[in-house]
DNA sequence: AATACCGGCGAGT
DNA sequence: TCATACTCGCCGGTATT
C-alpha cells in the first residue's frame, strides 16, 4: 500500500466509488452470441491439450454454479458433476472475443466519470464523487442508470457496489451478485464488514486466513481488533498494519489508471519436460509478446522465464537486460539461456536437494519493466541500440 | 542505510 | 480424482553503492 501524496484523494473521506463487475462474464458473453443456451449449465473452459478433457473452468453461469461446478475447478471434475445435465454446455474460452467486448463495455463505462480504472477484463472502478458531492443515495440513482444503460444497450446484467473507497466499493460488489447494487455508507461499514469470516476480506485467501485463525481470529471485527505488534509479526510490518486497515474498512487507493507493468504468456506442455527441448512452443508466445510491445510502443528492461513443475510449483528466473528491448530475437535468446541455465541448475540439485526429479509442466515467458519507447528515444541519441 | 534485483508465494479474475 | 492463463503485489534474502 502506497503511502505517496500521489497515490491520496485531497478528500479523502468524502468519496464516492462504485465497484462494477460483469456477472459470470466469459459465460455471459457465449449465451449472448448463442441464444438457444441460455437457459443450460454453461462452462466456459480453458482446455490444455494434455489428454481430452484436461485443463481448467474459467467461468460458468450460476445455473452451472449452482449445481457445484466452480471457477478452477478440472474440466473432468466438472463434467462429472453435470453428467445428468445433457444439455450442459462446455464451450473453449474465447479470450480475443471477450477482450474486444471489454473493450467496448470499458468505454461506455469510462464515459461516466474520467476517474475510471479498469481492474480486469471484467471489473472496473469509477470515482463520481464530483457527480455526487458524497451524497450515497445519488450514487446509488447514477448506478441504477448504469447498469441500466448496459443492460439495454448490450444485453448483460452487471452488479454495482458503493462505498468511500475501492475496498468498500469491492467489498459491495461482491456481496451481491448476480444483478446485485449495494451500498456500504462509511457509517455502516463496521456493522457489514466486522461479522463476516475473516476470509471474506478481499486480499486474505485460504493461507493468509489460515494464519489468522491460528491467531485466533474468525471474523473480520476481530481483525480489526487485533494488536498491530501481532499482525507486524506474522504479516511483515506492512503487509500486517493494512490487513487491519482493511478490516477496519480504510483505503486510501485512488481510482486510477495504472499501465500495464508486465506481459506473460504461458503454456501447457503436451508432456512434462526433462530439458529445454520446447523452444518450438515458446516461439509463438514470444512473437505475441514481442509484437505487443511493439504495438504498445513499449520495450522491457526484464525477460523472465516462467515452469510450473510437475508437483505444480511455480520457478522463475529473470534477466534485467543492459538495453530495453521488443525485439523477438533478443528476447528468444534471452528466454534460451535462461531455460538452459534453469535445467542445468536443476540437475545439480538433484543428488543436493530433495528437489528430486521432476519435469516441467507448464512454461512461459514474462517481460517486466515495461519503458515507453518515446521516452527512451528522446533520452538518448541513437535508435539502432535499442531497435536492434 | 538505501536501493535494486531476484525468486517464492499469495490473491484475484 | 485433477489442477488454465493471466495480472499484480509483498516478503525476505542478497548484491551493490
Amino acid at each position: 500500500m502506497s503511502n505517496s501524496t500521489s497515490s491520496r484523494e485531497t478528500n479523502d473521506e468524502r468519496r464516492t466509488i462504485l465497484a462494477v463487475d460483469f456477472d459470470y462474464f466469459y459465460a455471459q458473453l457465449e449465451q449472448l452470441r448463442k441464444a438457444e443456451i441460455k437457459a443450460k449449465p454453461i462452462v466456459v473452459c480453458v482446455y490444455s491439450g494434455r489428454t481430452k478433457d484436461s485443463g481448467a473452468v474459467s467461468t460458468a453461469n450460476y445455473i452451472a454454479r449452482s449445481l457445484g461446478v466452480r471457477s478452477g475447478m478440472p474440466i473432468a471434475l466438472a463434467k462429472k458433476i453435470l453428467q445428468k445435465n445433457s444439455d450442459a454446455q462446455f464451450i473453449p474460452m474465447d479470450r480475443e472475443y471477450y477482450d474486444s467486448e471489454s473493450e467496448r463495455l470499458m468505454q461506455a463505462l469510462r464515459s461516466h466519470s474520467s476517474r475510471f480504472e479498469q481492474v480486469s477484463v471484467d471489473e472496473a472502478y469509477l470515482d463520481i464523487s464530483g457527480q455526487t458531492g458524497g451524497d450515497f443515495s445519488l450514487a446509488k440513482e447514477i448506478a441504477i442508470q448504469i447498469k441500466d444503460e448496459i443492460l439495454q444497450g448490450e444485453r448483460l446484467t452487471c452488479s454495482v457496489g458503493i462505498g468511500p473507497n475501492k475496498l468498500l466499493a469491492k467489498m459491495a460488489v461482491d456481496s451481491s451478485k448476480p444483478d446485485g447494487l449495494t451500498v456500504i455508507t462509511p457509517e455502516r461499514a463496521p456493522e457489514f464488514l466486522y461479522p463476516l469470516p475473516v476470509g471474506k476480506l478481499f486480499g486474505v485467501g485460504p493461507k493468509t486466513e489460515k494464519k489468522l485463525r491460528e491467531e485466533g481470529v474468525q471474523t473480520i471485527g476481530d481483525l480489526a481488533n487485533t494488536d498491530e505488534s501481532v499482525l507486524s509479526e506474522r504479516f511483515g510490518k506492512h503487509l500486517g498494519p493494512s490487513l487491519r486497515d482493511a478490516a477496519r474498512g480504510i483505503d486510501h487507493e485512488s481510482v486510477k489508471e495504472r499501465a500495464s507493468e508486465q506481459l506473460s504468456r504461458i503454456i501447457t506442455l503436451k508432456r512434462d519436460a526433462e530439458s529445454f527441448d520446447f523452444a518450438g512452443e515458446l516461439e509463438p508466445l514470444v512473437k505475441d509478446i514481442s509484437s505487443r510491445l511493439a504495438a504498445m510502443n513499449l520495450l522491457c528492461g526484464s525477460v523472465s522465464i516462467i515452469a510450473i513443475t510437475s508437483q505444480l510449483k511455480v520457478r522463475n528466473r529473470t534477466r534485467t537486460l543492459e538495453t530495453p528491448t521488443n525485439s523477438e530475437e533478443r528476447i528468444v535468446k534471452v528466454t534460451s539461456e535462461l531455460f538452459v541455465a534453469f535445467f542445468e541448475q536443476k540437475r545439480q540439485n538433484e543428488d543436493v536437494e530433495e528437489e528430486k526429479k521432476f519435469g516441467l509442466r507448464r512454461v512461459g515467458i514474462r517481460v517486466s519493466n515495461l519503458k515507453e519507447m518515446k521516452q527512451i528515444l528522446s533520452n538518448n541519441s541513437t535508435l539502432t541500440e535499442y531497435l536492434s
